[in-house]
DNA sequence: TTAAGATTCAAACGTTCGTTTGAATCCGAA
DNA sequence: TTCGGATTCAAACGAACGTTTGAATCTTAA
């Protein structure tokens, strides 16, 4: 028919997930009507109980589309890299690396909406709603688990307790520099246009992060800095 | 009389803004409901509206209480490091810790509700929500002024672009850590109970940002680390 | 004691929310 | 062409939302 012809050639399943990330990231999960989220999907109102059964069927849905793959291909990207190391263990750039740049590859595709879930999912960590929380440490556990063994490997010397909150801190660098848009302003004076050189902004959020992982280690006692 | 006598001896403005902070804390602005605010707050429902005016204005009220005398406090703690410092520039590490110790030292007041203020706070910066940002954005303006003068006086050897984005690192590794607070677990392991101990957090949190702040200046063209 | 302003109260307002329903329509296989 | 499951559609559901209202009550000062 005609004005099904109008449609993107998108499946209403696609239509729908695209149209919710965007929409997610402009007002948040409970700020997301059904009936604007439908309309923006050229959907009827309906269609999202349809085909996902719920509003929070959907949410989940919206990031496992995204971040299932994405963390795949974060451990083979891993994997790889200890493949070539032939036994020795990567180094802590190889490795987060690794890891930053599965998220800053999906903020350059500005076709798909790639930026738009990478600011969505920065944002979401610290969701109000514990389910939703748990469901991104859930879709995060086994790449968690794989990283944290190859910082283990690879800083051998490191307290174990030490690496995990340097590991939390290095997550909440990127968790934080991906979702803050215009919070940058906050900081005045910088042009939003060069967060989106994902080249130079990884250039800089590993030098920040590399170092801040290897930094001298404090007593626990009493704090000054060792080097 | 006596049902009056069972309220706590807030003013019912305060009871307000203290049961505001924690629901909002556990389920969002949106998420918190002006029925179960008020009946928390042992208000009637139509109290906020009479004391605030509406919803919005009431969580303005609950950032400025808060936020602007951490903000005060910050950027006297920094006036006396530039005094005690008689001319010369204080160090990188004690404008950290100028900054930095303001929100830990509202976590450790656990009575009050500073501690889930705290967390609330680390998780607006990224609201969905452009008024809600640009409000936070106002209220620090001064203090983020302040210290990027300081920053700048104490590094005048960095680039003003890559001072920016490291400021930008810091702020957001600092939100997330306040913010987040089972995500930690993301990073399996971690035992959540130290998250309050403020001090040996202070001093992790010191260590990272310091040593990122401090990061080798990479090349813009390809980067490979200095040191 | 009394008058006046501040505050609280129960009740209701209109709107919007997520979801459900059952009929209409589409579409590929028989 | 015809049938049957998949999909879409308009309409409505009850519940919950933020806000408003006007009377009741408390508080304070003359």
């Amino acid at each position: 028919m005609s004005l099904r012809a109008v449609k993107p050639p998108h499946e209403t399943r696609t239509r729908i997930l695209d149209a919710a990330e965007e929409l997610f990231m402009q007002h948040g999960f409970e700020g997301t009507s059904m009936r604007l989220l439908t309309a923006k999907a050229g959907a009827n109102l309906a269609a999202v109980n349809y085909h996902f059964g719920s509003k929070d069927a959907l949410v989940e849905a919206v990031f496992r589309r995204r971040l299932d793959p994405m963390n795949t291909a974060r451990i083979a990207e891993l994997d790889r890299l200890e493949k070539d190391a032939a036994g020795r263990a990567p180094s802590p750039q190889q490795i987060i690396g690794a890891f930053v740049g599965a998220s800053l590859r999906m903020i350059e595709d500005s076709k798909n909406g790639g930026r738009n879930f990478i600011r969505l999912l920065g944002r979401t960590y610290t969701d109000p709603q514990k389910h939703i929380r748990s469901l991104i440490g859930q879709l995060y556990a086994p790449a968690m688990e794989r990283f944290k063994a190859a910082f283990e490997r690879s800083l051998p010397q490191m307290p174990r307790d030490e690496l995990i909150w340097r590991m939390h801190f290095m997550f909440g660098t990127l968790a934080y520099t991906l979702a803050a848009t215009d919070t940058v302003q906050l900081i005045a004076g910088c042009k939003p246009e060069d967060r989106y050189d994902a080249r130079l902004l990884e250039a800089r959020l590993s030098a920040f992060l590399q170092a801040g992982l290897l930094a001298p280690l404090h007593d626990a006692g009493d704090v000054k800095k060792a080097a």
